[in-house]
DNA sequence: GTCGAATGAGAAAAGGTTTTACCTGATTGA
DNA sequence: TCAATCAGGTAAAACCTTTTCTCATTCGAC
C-alpha cells in the first residue's frame, strides 16, 4: 500500500517529517551512532510510514559498493547457467544483492564489453560461469579491481573455484549399479577431451576394476543408440548396465535397449548423468541419473564472492560440491532412506 | 593493456592531466558544449591514454537513468526466458545498458523484494517475461514509477505487451502441411486452459474446416504418445498428418507412430511447435517445427522498453509479431526458398 | 576607439546518502 | 565550584559526474 509518489522521498523529507536532522536520520535507520531509543523508533516508523527507501546510487557512489553482481558466461542455452544463477540469486537477494546475467558465447569483443560494462557499474564481483568444467570465457578475468569467482568453469590456477565433483559423482553411480547387483558395467560417455569426461571414466574404471568398458563419443542420443549397437553386436559377454556421461547418451542408450527387445530395469540397469529434467523425466522408465547440485554451486558462489566482496580473505583453489544420485526407475532398486 | 588501477581515475584525474577544468573535461567527452577542436581532441586522447571510464554510479545520480532494465521472470527452467533475454541483452548492449535477471517462481513475497531491488536500483524499466503468453506474475506493476514492458506474458489492457504470433504460426503449420498434400490433419495439444492452446486450434480449425480434430492434453510426450494411440485405434479414416501444440509431444507422437510400424513423413507427417532444439533435433527424424521467435521478441522488448525510458510514448497495447516455420524432417518437402 | 556579439573555458550546484567532526547541555567526580 | 565526561544531535564533507551560469577574451563593425 505504498503511496505512488512522483518523486521518490529522500531522507530529507523523512528526517523533516521526524523532526531531525538529515544525519540523525540516517544514524536511526542504519542503527549506527547514538540517540535515544525513542527518537530511533520515531524515525524508523515515519520512514516505514512514508516508504523511504534509500537511494542506491547515492549509497553506492559513496561506499564504493553496489551491492550487484555479475554473472558472465557463454551457455547460451542455460542448461547449466540457469540453475547456477537460480542458486547465486537464492543465496544473495536477502543480502539485497542483485545479479547481471550477460551471457557472452564466445566472442571475446562481446566479452569485454559485458565486462567493462559491469565494472562502470560498480559491481563488486563477478561469477564466470560457462557449460563445461574445464572450459574457459573468452575474456581475461585475471587482473580485475574486484573479485571474481570461477563456478563451473576453469580460470587461473590461483584463482577461486567451484566445480562439481565428478569422480565422486561417477562412483555414486557405480556402486549403485554394483549395489544392485550388476555385474557388467560399460560406461558411453562423451569427447575425450572434456576433463569430466576423463575424471568420470576414471573413477568408473577405479570401482568396475579392470574389466571396464569405456565408449567415447558425442553426447547425443544418436550415440547412445550406437553404442548400444556396438556393445550388443560384439562377441563375448554382454553388459548388464550401462552408465553414461549424460542423459541425452542415457536416453539414447534405454531407446536401442527397448528397440531391441531389452527391458530396462529388467536385463539392463542405465544411470544417467546430469538430472536434466525434461531428458530424464521423459525416458522410458525414467532416468536415474546424477545431480551437479549446481544449485548449491550457485549458492556457494554467491556466499564466496559476497564474502570476498566484504573484505574477507577467501583460500584460493579448486572447491570440488558433492553429486547425488537421484533414483528414478531405469536401474530398479530403490532410494537409499 | 589497461593499467591495473589501485583506485580508478576520475574524471578530474584526466582534466588535470589535459590542463583542463573538470567541466571542459566532461563536455569534451561527451561532444557537448563549446570549445577548440584541438582541446577536445586532447582531452579524449589524454581519456584514452589513462583508460578513463566514468563512474556510472555518480552518472545514475545525477542523471536519474541507470542504464540497467530488470528482466522479471516465473520461467525457472529457461525455456522460454533465455532466448527472450538473449535478444533483450543484444538490443541494449550497445546502448550501454546491462539486465538485471531475476526469477521469481510463483513466490509473490520473492517477487516484491526483487521488485524493490530493482527499484531502489534505479533501474530504467522492467520486461516483465513468464513462461505462458497468458501467465501472470505474482506481482503488480502497474503503478511502478518506471515503464514496463511485458514479453511473452499478460498484463493489464493498457500495457505494452509483446506476444509472438500463435494463429500465425499454426496457420503457417497446417498450411504447411495441406500443402504437402496432405487431407486428414489431426491437432494434438496441450490443456484447454491455455489461451495459445486454444488460439492455435481455432487457427487449425479455420484451416482445415469441419472436419479438423483436437485432442487436448497435457504438455508431455506421454500425451503425444497416447493421442497417436487414440487416433488410431478409433474406427474411420486415420490422419496422414499431425500438428502438435509443442515439441514434446510432437516427439511423443513420432515415437508411438513409429512404434506402430508406420513411417514419418512418409506414411504420417508431423510438425511441432517451438522449435526447442533439444527435443526438435534429437527426434527421429528430426522435427519441423514452429519458432516463435523468442529473440527477435527479446530485441523487440529491449527497443521499447529503451523507447519508454527515453521519454518517448509508445501505444499500448498488444504487438503480436510473426512465428516461422523451420522445415526439417518430419513431414518430407523442402524448405521454400 | 568603443560596443556588441561570439567564443572558449571555468566555478559551482546538483543528485542522495553516509560519516566525520563538532557543538551544546547535562551529569558526574573531586 | 570547576573540570571532565557523556548523551543527543547537527553541519558539512565526501563520493563522481554533468550542467548551468558566469567570466574573460577576441573579433568584427561602426
Amino acid at each position: 500500500m505504498t503511496v505512488l509518489n512522483p518523486s521518490r522521498i529522500r531522507i530529507y523529507d523523512v528526517a523533516t517529517a521526524a523532526g531531525v536532522s538529515i544525519a540523525t536520520a540516517s544514524k536511526a535507520l542504519n542503527d549506527t551512532g547514538r540517540m535515544t531509543g525513542e527518537t530511533r523508533e520515531r524515525v524508523k516508523r515515519v520512514a516505514a510510514e512514508m516508504g523511504f527507501r534509500p537511494n542506491a546510487m547515492a549509497r553506492a557512489l559513496l561506499s564504493q559498493r553496489s551491492f550487484t553482481v555479475g554473472l558472465l558466461t557463454n551457455d547460451t542455452y542455460g542448461r547449466f547457467t540457469l540453475p547456477l544463477m537460480a542458486g547465486v540469486s537464492e543465496a544473495l537477494v536477502d543480502q539485497g544483492v542483485s545479479v547481471f546475467l550477460c551471457t557472452v558465447e564466445d566472442d571475446p569483443a562481446l566479452a569485454k564489453v559485458h565486462v567493462d560494462a559491469m565494472l562502470d557499474k560498480q559491481v563488486d564481483g563477478i561469477i564466470a560461469s560457462g557449460k563445461r568444467i574445464d572450459g574457459r570465457l573468452p575474456v581475461d578475468l585475471s587482473n580485475l579491481p574486484i573479485p571474481v569467482v570461477y563456478a563451473f568453469s576453469s580460470g587461473p590456477d590461483d584463482a577461486v573455484t567451484l566445480v562439481s565433483d565428478d569422480a565422486q559423482g561417477s562412483r555414486e553411480a557405480v556402486r549403485w549399479l554394483v549395489g544392485l547387483g550388476r555385474r557388467r558395467v560399460a560406461h558411453v560417455t562423451g569427447p575425450e577431451s572434456f576433463a569430466s569426461v576423463r575424471e568420470r571414466a576414471e573413477a568408473y574404471r577405479a570401482v568396475v576394476g579392470g574389466d571396464g568398458e569405456v565408449l567415447y563419443g558425442d553426447w547425443s542420443e544418436a550415440w547412445g543408440r550406437e553404442a548400444v549397437d556396438r556393445l550388443w553386436s560384439g562377441p563375448g559377454a554382454v553388459s548388464d548396465a550401462v552408465f553414461c556421461g549424460n542423459d541425452q547418451i542415457a536416453r539414447g542408450v534405454v531407446d536401442a535397449l527397448r528397440e531391441r527387445g531389452l527391458r530396462v530395469p529388467d536385463d539392463v540397469s542405465v544411470v544417467g548423468f546430469d538430472n536434466w529434467e525434461i531428458v530424464a523425466a521423459a525416458t522410458r522408465p525414467p532416468l536415474t541419473t546424477v545431480d551437479m547440485n549446481l544449485k548449491q554451486l550457485g549458492r556457494e558462489a554467491g556466499r564466496l564472492i559476497l564474502a570476498l566482496a566484504g573484505g574477507q580473505i577467501v583460500e584460493p583453489g579448486i572447491r570440488k560440491l558433492p553429486c547425488q544420485l537421484v533414483v528414478r526407475q531405469s536401474c530398479g532398486g530403490i532410494a537409499p532412506r
